[in-house]
RNA sequence: GGGCGAAUAGCUCAGCUGGGAGAGCGCCAGCCUUACAAGCUGGAUGUCACAGGUUCGAUCCCUGUUUCGCCCACCA
């Protein structure tokens, strides 16, 4: 019996929440810490607990659970491990702005108070995204969701920490770093995003001592000039040669400033002069220190002009820039300005310029570790898909530079290191010191500094599992199975966790790492919120169903390139949905009274029609296993998309109506079972797209009763196996025989449509088989034929007479004979035929001369020419069959 | 300056290891056929960016060109 009747279109909210909440609280979701299934582990990548549910994170999550749910249904112990990241600068800069809003700011406030500030703000609002998450069907582990600030976490940050740090790995240096002066922190070069701009270029006179000739040096930055503490030229060139060794006079400051020579300095460019910041440029920085130049830094923290800079002290540092080139140009040391492209670095999290500046900062090391992680991939401990990003990571691994994990902000974990006040040293520790660990003062300090957000995101694969401590989780899941991300935080994210995952666990943290695509706007623009292009994924949810959505983002999924979502594919997948749920209300319908534990499926007499979706379907079963092994998510929903639509609606619910409308109860009897069965595992095939639709009907279909051994019946679909590719369900031959009645009736629908026939007006059809073959088969489907293309009286023979009179199709050899008689007028279907015709001569044409071709005959394969051949001789028969009966036709006029 | 990717129907895109190209939307025609008009049936539409090369045969492989997109990079 069925269980409930499904309303008439598929709804989906109420669905969604009903069904969710149910999976949660029965604990579904759930991995098991031991156990003798083989684990599947994946973890999250952590959203930030101030994000809010955006595409990307819909793309990178819906294809995380239809993994998850393929896994946990083919038997897996799946672990899914979900948390949120502290996101250091993010979270603070949320903050600020609120306290910025009550007329406060966090110095007035304090650290302690403001930290205390930020924890109760992510109590309150922060982690919305979890819910977001759940919206989209996300299963989970939830009980094990993490913080990376959270207590166990942080006491991996400061073991990991610790560790670095005696192994020599963590050092402090006062060197250039990126800074932005917004945010007052230092930042890492991957922190920094270049974008082209068009600047202009300076040219500067600089007086030289003892002469009255200039030195015209060309500089994008003006402003920096204040803190230039020589001059440079390439020491082979000719023009400068005399001056080098010589001094400039540096206007506005009037200070006297060497001209020095280095190979740096690249001759062709602007006037072969450049002017030496060691402050406030990384390549000057390198200049300076081969030629032992001065430092002076001109800029505090918030990029305005100190009091190195004189008189222009107090100025921020673009308004010195216009001050400066004013009082240049009317000293006349102003030479020209030239339009200049340039890349500009840009703060990733506020946009604002950075500035290369000198500070005491802490790096990590990373060469040593970077080997073990390039090895790791190119031994294929850890694949990549697709592939092609491999390149990239290598590229980036073998050309790392230390990186800067100092941030001068207040909320993220504070670096375990204290000086001493009275010797100096530094102690560094797992846990507080009361004392310097050199000299035994009790004068220390802690550290101000925090650590980078992606020092503690480098170890989430195993301190969430409880990493230092040997837990069953890490032995259990870790390896991870495999890491969904997208591209963008390769460097930021994958590739710290691959070095401190070697490092810390001697093993990779992930065997596989699937590199998904960017969603981007219908128009191929990347979504932000300043373009106002942004499509929110709740909104598309609200309008749309979570599973429409989520097949839609499958479907799109291809390796390789960007997802360009356009709403009306999000309604096309919608319309797919519903599909689906109007093929089970058939069903539903027609399965009234069928008990599946009532018969066994090999006592059935399965027809011709049965085996064939039998076989389509366990064909699909097998192409969406292999796609999925694969990440060919696309693939996967492409081939459910196809089955369910163009085969399981558009043929078999058809062909399944003689025998459940009809009165012979074993036909009907292996129809409601056959339909039962392929909707049953067709629903299992696409639960991990359509988590929602696929648990509401198939929690509605009649299901295995007390002493059933046909069908495991678990409380879920959630719970039910994945259905597998199984031999003794491929039937070929039916298959192939389904075709060509297929075909039969394809070709009948076709002269009525052609012919615009109304389909509620019957026809006459004949059926001319050219062997005996053919004429068992058409007779044996007849009540099919009839039913499908809307036959009243069919006639099937060997060889029947051709009355002039009829319509002629052609599908293999058997010729379809519709009289016209009363139908259609005959030149309509003279029109038909010579178009019917042109379509061969072009076939036939083409195959004669390739098969002509001596060279194709004998050096192409033997299968291949004789399929061509083949192809010929029945093109060539269609179009005789289809002259013929132009020839008869054109009698009648 | 290096590297990567893309160019296929009006639009958005598939097309795995070479054997004369597919889907969805849109379009045209006909349908309220008792699961579904968010539907059914039929139909039209392509010098697979360009130029060479390899091959019996190229949308697919190779070379070059053009146009877009992205990543990396210290030319002031």
């Amino acid at each position: 019996m069925a269980e409930r009747e499904l309303a008439k279109g598929y709804e989906p909210h109420d669905v969604e929440k009903r069904w969710y909440a149910e999976w949660e609280s029965k604990g579904y979701f759930r991995a098991a810490p031991r156990s003798d299934r083989e684990p599947y582990s994946i973890v999250i990548p952590p959203p930030n607990v101030t994000g809010a549910l955006h595409m990307g994170h819909a793309l990178n999550n819906t294809l995380q659970d239809i993994l998850c749910r393929w896994k946990r249904m083919s038997g897996y112990n799946v672990l899914w491990m979900p948390g949120t990241d502290h996101a250091g600068i993010a979270t603070q800069n949320v903050v600020e702005r609120q306290l910025a809003a009550e007329g406060k700011d966090r110095h007035a406030l304090g650290r302690e108070t403001f930290i205390e500030r930020v924890w109760q703000w992510k109590g309150e609002s922060g982690g919305q995204i979890i819910g977001q998450l759940k919206r989209l069907g996300a299963s989970c582990d939830w009980e094990r969701e993490r913080f990376t600030m959270d207590e166990g976490l942080s006491r991996a940050v400061r073991e990991v920490f610790v560790r670095l740090y005696d192994e020599g790995l963590i050092y402090r240096d006062n060197r250039l770093i990126n800074w932005c002066p917004r945010c007052h922190t230092a930042l890492s070069d991957i922190e920094v995003e270049h974008e082209e701009k068009t600047g202009h270029l300076w040219h500067l006179r600089y007086p030289v001592v003892g002469s009255d000739r200039y030195l015209v040096v060309a500089t994008t930055r003006p402003e920096t000039m204040l803190g230039d503490t020589a001059v440079a030229v390439n020491p082979a060139d000719d023009r400068y040669r005399g001056l080098v060794g010589g001094q400039v006079l540096l206007p506005l400051v009037n200070r006297m400033i060497p001209i020095i020579a280095d190979d740096y300095v690249d001759m062709e460019f602007g006037t072969g002069v450049v002017k030496i910041t060691p402050a406030h440029d990384f390549n000057d920085f390198e200049v300076g220190k081969r030629h032992g130049l001065d430092r002076i830094n001109i800029f505090d923290e918030s990029g305005v002009i100190n009091a190195a800079g004189r008189q222009y002290e107090g100025l921020d540092r673009f308004a010195a820039r216009k001050k400066v080139v004013e009082d240049l140009a009317e000293q006349e040391l102003l030479e020209k300005i030239q339009d200049h492209p340039l890349a500009l670095g840009g703060c990733y999290r506020c946009k604002t310029v950075v500035e290369p500046y000198m500070s005491m900062q802490w790096y990590v090391k990373v060469a040593p570790l970077a080997e073990p992680a390039l090895a790791a991939v190119r031994e294929g401990k850890t694949r990549i898909v697709p592939q092609q990003w491999e390149n990239t990571y290598y590229d980036w691994m073998e050309n790392i530079r230390d990186w800067c994990i100092s941030r001068q902000i207040w909320w993220g974990h504070r670096i375990p290191a204290w000086f001493c006040d009275h010797c100096g040293e530094i102690t560094v520790a797992k846990e507080d010191p009361a004392s310097c660990a050199f000299c035994g003062s009790a004068g220390i300090h802690q550290e101000t500094d925090v650590l980078d957000t992606w020092f503690s995101s480098a170890l989430w694969p195993f301190s969430t599992m409880g990493w230092p401590d040997r837990t069953p989780e890490l032995e259990t899941f870790y390896p991870t199975s495999c890491l969904v991300t997208g591209f963008d935080i390769l460097f930021f994210w994958v590739a710290r966790m691959m070095m401190m995952g070697l490092h810390f666990m001697g093993e990779v943290p992930f065997r596989e790492v699937y590199i998904h695509a960017l969603v981007r706007d219908a128009q191929g623009q990347k979504m932000s919120k300043s373009k106002g292009n942004v499509i929110d994924p709740l909104t598309v949810i609200d309008q749309y169903g979570t599973d429409a959505f989520r097949f839609t983002l499958a479907a799109f999924a291809a390796q390789g390139r960007d997802i360009k979502l356009a709403e009306e594919r999000i309604a096309g997948y919608r319309n797919f949905a519903n599909k689906v749920w109007n093929a089970a209300r058939f069903a539903l319908l027609n399965l009234e009274g069928f008990a599946p534990d009532a018969v066994s499926r090999e006592e059935l007499n399965l027809a011709e029609g049965d085996k064939w979706i039998l076989h389509r379907l366990n064909e699909t079963a097998r192409e969406v296993a292999e796609a999925l092994a694969a990440y060919r998510f696309n693939d996967a929903a492409g081939a459910l998309y196809r089955f369910t639509w163009s085969e399981f609606c558009d043929w078999y619910v058809e062909l399944s109506k003689k025998d459940l409308y009809g009165d012979d109860p074993e036909r009907k009897l292996v129809a409601q079972h056959t339909l039962w069965y392929t909707l049953e595992h067709l629903l299992r095939l696409l639960h991990p797209f359509m988590p929602f639709i696929t648990e509401e009907i198939w929690q509605a279909l009649p299901k295995q009763g007390p002493t059933g051994a046909i069908h495991e019946s678990p409380a879920s679909i959630m719970q039910a196996s994945y259905p597998e590719y199984r031999s003794d369900h491929s039937f070929p031959e039916a298959a192939t025989n389904m075709e060509r009645v297929m075909e039969v009736i394809g070709c009948i629908r076709n002269i009525r449509g052609e012919m615009e026939v109304p389909p509620g007006r019957e026809i006459a059809v004949l059926l001319s088989c050219g062997s005996d073959t053919s004429l068992t088969l058409m007779k044996h489907h007849e009540g099919s034929i009839m039913a499908l293309a809307r036959v009243s009286d069919l006639a099937i023979g060997r060889g029947l007479e051709r009355h002039g009179d009829a319509a002629l199709q052609v599908a293999g050899d058997v010729e379809i004979l519709v009289p016209l008689k009363g139908l259609v007028d005959v030149e309509e279907e003279e029109k038909r035929l010579t178009k019917e015709i042109a379509k061969f001569d072009k076939d036939i044409d083409f195959l004669a001369k390739k098969l002509e071709n001596p060279s194709f005959v004998e050096r192409a394969p033997a299968d291949v020419v004789a399929r061509e051949r083949e192809k010929l001789a029945e093109f060539a028969n269609k179009k005789r069959l289809l002259e013929e009966s132009l020839v008869k036709i054109g009698r009648l006029r």
